[in-house]
DNA sequence: GGTTGTATGACAGTCACATGACAAATCCGT
DNA sequence: ACGGATTTGTCATGTGACTGTCATACAACC
């Protein structure tokens, strides 16, 4: 699901916008100042991010500066003024584009995705872990033990990567079972089915296993 | 120095925008209908193009489409209509940007910088990428087998270098939709179709993938 | 020894992918 | 502008791999 930041103080105009864009499909969620919305990108990333000129304390183009400085998301002004200066002002700041209200919202939506075709949105890359004689790429989706590579299933791999980001704490069969699968509940049995099946793959003895090892009671952990 | 090509049919105002892009540094050229444009972008690219929407024979949307085909060059409207459904069906066809007549050269200025920071073609000529025994030339169009030339089709080739961009990563079909083709969503068994293409032209075996391999459930890499 | 928690093997339904066929769209030379 | 060739996206089908469930066997704890 798109996700869409709003940041804009006006109330009535931030619930329409809000409104408008779940109309179209995104998922929206707003702020009412600038130092909010930074926040709330920070913490929990929008795909984009509408931005208000005129806001109280930290400004619209400031906001856009700070934004831009650890963030690539792709930026669009909404603002009342149609000024000339500003809209050169704001695409200098950072901003992708810039929209005069009130707006379309299938103007704006299209604008949007026009934005998303020029995104680089492929991810940093990750860095590949290495866990005993265990090498983890998530981003080749590839896993090698002694060099060799193994072959594991989507389910295995994303339960391996899972495991390995937090590699040395237990994870409990609920917390595996939501973040692998993204189940809110189910039967914890289904964990152990697919450790076993990893513990096969990346054990060299899987009944007497090194990395991934059980606590009774508890869940499992990778073993650093 | 940075070109732009303008593609107008009224004589005062392409005269008028080219002056004014001059003047801010571009080097500019015009054309009077889409047809002249499109041929001139083939013979000799500039970095962006501004296209008019009301134009005799093939009109702006089509001549977006036809420019887009094979071009990923920053395309900016400049019409006198500012009508949403205009708008709309402009940004679909494929232009990045649209602004309405009379236009301010200072901001449709500062638009085009907006624009250089999200294109990639502008940024970075890419090298000849070698993987295994392909060379991938993305600026030439060009990809060879063992020396021999290999006839890829647009779409085939496109995959191929954002592929080969990120070789050694897995990428989704959904990143490759939206890469490739530019769709936000879609049926993802259209990448499996264009992959195995791909893969009778440019894999000695095609049934059994040195370079272009799947990872199921995750996608697809190319092996570097 | 009983109880609770975990490992493992088998199995059927489902899913993911490769591929061939086809119709629409597009290209290109005339 | 026209018609044949190419390219593109959709669909149907087949195949093999994967998944989740279950039953049973095993281990740890009291």
């Amino acid at each position: 699901m798109t996700a869409v930041l709003v940041i804009e103080d006006d109330d009535r105009i931030r619930l329409a916008l809000l409104l408008a864009l779940e109309e179209e499909g995104y998922t929206a969620r707003g702020a009412a100042t600038a130092e909010e919305g930074l926040r709330m990108q920070r913490s929990d990333p929008a795909d984009y991010v509408l931005f208000d000129l005129m806001l109280p304390g930290i400004d619209g183009f400031e906001g856009i500066r700070q934004l831009r400085r650890d963030d690539d998301v792709p930026i669009v002004v909404v603002s009342a003024r149609d000024d000339t200066h500003d809209i050169v002002a704001a695409l200098e700041a950072g901003a992708d584009d810039y929209v005069v209200k009130p707006v379309a919202i299938k103007e704006l939506s299209a604008r949007l995705r026009a934005l998303r075709r020029r995104a680089r949105s492929i991810a940093a890359p990750v860095a590949v872990q290495v866990i005993g004689d265990l090498e983890i790429s998530p981003d080749a989706g590839e896993v090698r033990r002694g060099g060799q590579p193994v072959a594991l299933t989507r389910t295995e791999f994303r339960l391996l990567c899972e495991l390995a980001e937090h590699a040395g704490r237990v994870l409990s069969r609920q917390q595996l079972l939501q973040r692998v699968w993204g189940y809110d509940s189910g039967d914890e049995r289904l964990v152990d089915v697919h450790v076993g099946r990893l513990r096969q793959k990346i054990e060299a003895e899987p009944g007497n296993p090194r990395h991934l090892v059980t606590l009774r009671g508890l869940g499992y952990k990778l073993q650093r």
